[in-house]
DNA sequence: TGTACATCAGTGAACGCGCGTTCACTGATGTAC
DNA sequence: TGTACATCAGTGAACGCGCGTTCACTGATGTAC
């Protein structure tokens, strides 16, 4: 008689009652990301893995997500909005426009690198690895873009920036992203006084676009 | 009796005579480029991939690579040295040291966006995926980056840029590299005017380091 | 000049793995009469 | 109130795949005597 070694996965969940398939759901997104945090490494995030890890067998995954791809995907789009939620915050009470441009960058490096695989998944993935029902253009609707602008929109009502809204949040964007995938991609590469580096970085970006 | 698909493999080569080893190395350089480029995917360059490209059995490439990192990485070191000389050739003549630095910002850009699996590899993956024997330092001490820290150097000499030249470098390089990495990921995202686009974030870069 | 031997680039076959996904099914829950 | 039936969340087993890597080997090339 084989003994199923309990200690090893979790011990097998009560089936959910009619209704009450959301419940698993949110199971099954909670379970990979955790194992995401702690793995670090989407490869490792596997069907079977967070099947595993909920109590579960793997093709009850698929009642709830139709591939793998949009399982990481909702992971991260969930984390996405939290991410919006903790630059607002960040922001929040900053009356000097170019001062909350600044707050709302390192904001954005630091939940960068607290989460960084989410933040791979979200900004340094392969086109390929999108899911087919994602859409980039979620992104440029997105709350957390709709917010930037809405910073830069203030800068230039202000009078204190130069050059066209769009262009200017694009370019603002690309720079925050710059510092942070390059501390996530080579964090073993000898970066000088990085607190320092972030906010010169930060500074430079807002002393760029400054009017003259 | 089965006939062999030749046309689906390269015909087998004859074997290399004794110290034309190296000649195999690069055969097997070349074909993994090939199909990195071709395939646009690091993960589908398999060893078997490769050995087949080249006409050759999978063991032979272990003669001449430890693991299919080290394989990987040396195609794309190769790149990086090709790199360094496709920066240096678009600043070569450019006598005003923005201008210069402008110059090679676009170039770097440019070469980026023309190779992207191979920019892929170098800056956006994983820190895991870097070979054991590669050095993280190995960039601060590449020729591109010193040619780059000489071109921030001469600005400062002639006073139009303030602050430390080792920041002022990686600060720029954050800069860059972000367009680049968020061009290559979202190829699909509705980027406006893209070309102008890159401009802009070159000049604003140029102009955050700016003495005031 | 001829022969035995050493070298070593490359082979053939296999190991062992974990993966995403599919499919026919089970059986507790809830419902209709 | 009791019983036959429908529903559907979740199961068990398997398919089929390609991968990196290892290992004992072969046989043409070059060398020593």
């Amino acid at each position: 008689v084989i003994v199923p070694d309990e200690t090893t996965t979790a011990p097998r969940r009560t089936r959910a009652r009619r209704g009450e398939g959301p419940l698993l759901r949110e199971r099954i997104l909670d379970a990979a990301e955790r194992l995401l945090i702690q793995t670090g490494d989407e490869d490792q995030v596997s069907i079977r893995a967070v099947a595993d890890e909920v109590g579960v067998t793997p093709p009850s995954i698929y009642m709830h997500f139709a591939d793998k791809r949009e399982l990481i995907f909702a992971v991260c789009d969930k984390h996405y909005e939290r991410f919006d939620e903790f630059v607002e915050r960040a922001a929040a009470g900053i009356e000097d426009p170019l001062a909350s441009l600044h707050a709302r960058g390192r904001a954005y490096v630091q939940f960068g690198l607290e989460n960084p695989e989410h933040y791979r998944v979200l900004f340094m993935g392969k086109p390929s690895a999108t899911p087919a029902s994602y859409d980039p253009q979620q992104i440029l609707t997105s709350s957390a873009f709709a917010h930037l602008i809405e910073a830069v929109h203030r800068c230039a009502d202000a009078g204190v920036i130069r050059g066209e809204t769009l262009m200017v949040s694009i370019s603002l964007w690309a720079g925050v992203h710059g510092i942070t995938s390059l501390l996530i991609s080579k964090p073993n590469f000898p970066w000088p006084y990085r607190e320092e580096l972030i906010d010169r970085v930060l500074w430079n970006l807002v002393e760029g676009v400054l009017a003259r």
